[in-house]
DNA sequence: GATGAATGAGACTTCATTCAT
DNA sequence: GATGAATGAAGTCTCATTCAT
């Protein structure tokens, strides 16, 4: 996550800086958004979602800043663009997992890993998000809508005890930043141990416990 | 030419006017200090971290703007004032429960509570040091370094096993914000059913699991 | 909790309230800019570089605050442009009375006015320049980087000793600005003796000695 | 002189600053003073005008902030004192070399060198002076009225030619300040060249040219 | 659909100066 | 005479958003 605004400017944004996009080729309004969607991506990561500014996230897409607002009613909407598609990405990954492997082991190790390199990749975002949760209404209520969604999809997983999914959700979520972040690392417990824990936490409610 | 304000000014306006504050008592720059870190409790808590100003924290407090300065660097280190303090009055009570309880049980039990009351009275505050805690690099050190405080406590309580003291504490904390933010209710999880959990956790490291 | 400033603000606010400028026309940078380096010229000149802001200049060219930081990084570098262009007109002049005037007397005479009319007519930019030299490290190196170009130019005007262009730089300078400034008068000099020992230095360096 | 705020803050001026002084021993007024404008001379030199502020003086001279308005009506009065302090050094140089030395050529190689050396040893506090003079009415009075002093020791010298005695003030001045900055460097002229142009331009005055 | 110049509220911070003790 | 906590006006700069082309 940002942490710091890096560069804050570099003089004047004289002209120059219209280009630094790739290159916008004019294309369909959904193609023109997704570039921005994975501009803003990018961007939050790196810089975080107060690190950067939607003219940047703009340019950085290869177009005009008032083309963002043709396409985003705010800068909160294409952040809850960026997390849903994170949020699919990764189950996506945990249903294709659950398809192939088959033991509750092989599933929890599995899901484990594939969970911890998604949370590792995207440090920055998940800090935003946790940031702006609390901060953003709007980015709120679609945090919340999106765990609706994943509760539904753990049930259709074939877990059915809610509450022990809802549990189950949040200490995922919650042990997977903690050692993508490294916190884990400065509490003393190695990553190693963590990930072991994370799949144990994982195995045990597979196996309805 | 001109060139200069020369005098800038003529002497301090009248206080009356826009003050909204307690009325600044001239006191000692702890009494100042500590108005100050009132004031910005309950305003981030209020009004969130980037909901508040450091003059709105100033005249909230009975001050003028500059005053502010004089106690502090910048916002982010009242911001860690504020949280430290929070922190050392959760502790005070958790210390005081376990010289006070007998069974683990009831210790537990105790604790869960008190915890719980701690953060459903701060959620906002909790809020904003999630949200910072990624962004702001200095309050990111505070926290580690709380952290840091918070494990000592735990071993000075008896409970020896680092890396579970670690989980404990994550766990914890991360269970009572969801309380407290009310993410177990609408995850389908009774606050009740999330105590009891939240109390389960506690007793289970304090029997040494 | 509130938290966050949520939308910030609601729309271009009407402009015609608090406007002074000439009313912004909307252009191309360019003439923006150009704009801005007028109103700043006008504006050191009368009220000194502490005692303009740089709201004001744009108010005054009739933009926004805002609009000033897409033009130039800070205060400093809109001086810079702005003494730049006035060290420009002045050769401009220069180059113009070598060009057309016969007699090292007559280059001395016409030069020796042009730069007195020149330094007359800023008085105030020319004392803020002196000021910022010692102060702003930015424009410090400005300003010795046009001193370098001055002395190609005396260069390419024939003049060969360099030691002697220094001196005379800093001479003319010196007294241009005492004239202008009336420190002379004040000495007890007539402006119109001062002048005749400006022409004289001129003259000297152009003859070569 | 400052060209930088150097470290401009260090955090809040905890109380720790409070004994940044050299332990102010309670004297007599004059003694606070005398302090006073001494810490004043080394702060502007070092950080210039603009580079410290009042309290900051005060502070470095070992007494509290308001015993400066004690002293001095505001920060430009005190830059008076330190700037009169400075010159009256400079004249009993010179005057104690005029009478000890023979020769026109050595009275002015003397006094070249004492200027330079008086000119060296506070370039920043010229700079300020430089700036101040065309920035504060107040300054730029005492500034004249210091000149008329100097005219005034010029001509108990046996200089009599009033016109040349201000050309030769302001270009001593103007030789000194140049060389203390290094601007003559920058433009191609040695320190000894220069030098030796300063003692010439003093040597013609001597000699009554 | 895209552009990009322009907007303007407002946050952060400084510092000369005062005044009650 | 000295103290030092407090003052508060004001300047610098940012950035989400608009709208005329």
């Amino acid at each position: 996550m940002t942490r710091a605004p890096a560069t804050r400017r570099a003089g004047p944004a004289k002209r120059a800086a219209a280009s630094a996009g790739p290159r916008a080729v004019r294309g369909t309004p959904d193609e023109t958004r997704a570039r921005l969607v994975a501009a803003a991506g990018a961007a939050f990561e790196h810089d975080g979602y107060f690190g950067t500014d939607t003219n940047r996230i703009a340019r950085a897409a290869g177009y005009a800043p008032g083309t963002f607002y043709k396409h985003f009613a705010d800068k909160a909407e294409i952040f809850v663009a960026v997390y849903e598609a994170w949020i699919a990405r990764e189950w996506d990954g945990v249903q294709a997992i659950v398809a192939d492997a088959r033991t509750p082991a092989e599933k929890a190790a599995r899901i484990a890993d594939a969970v911890l390199e998604h949370h590792r990749a995207w440090p920055g975002l998940r800090a935003s998000l946790r940031a702006l949760v609390a901060t953003e209404p709007a980015i709120r209520r679609a945090h919340r809508a999106s765990r609706r969604t994943q509760m539904m999809h753990m049930a259709e997983l074939g877990l059915d005890d809610a509450g022990k999914n809802a549990i189950l959700l949040l200490t995922v979520e919650r042990i997977a930043d903690a050692i993508a972040d490294g916190e884990l690392r400065e509490l003393g417990m190695s990553d190693e141990d963590a990930r072991v824990r994370l799949v144990a936490v994982i195995e045990e409610r597979l196996r309805g416990r």
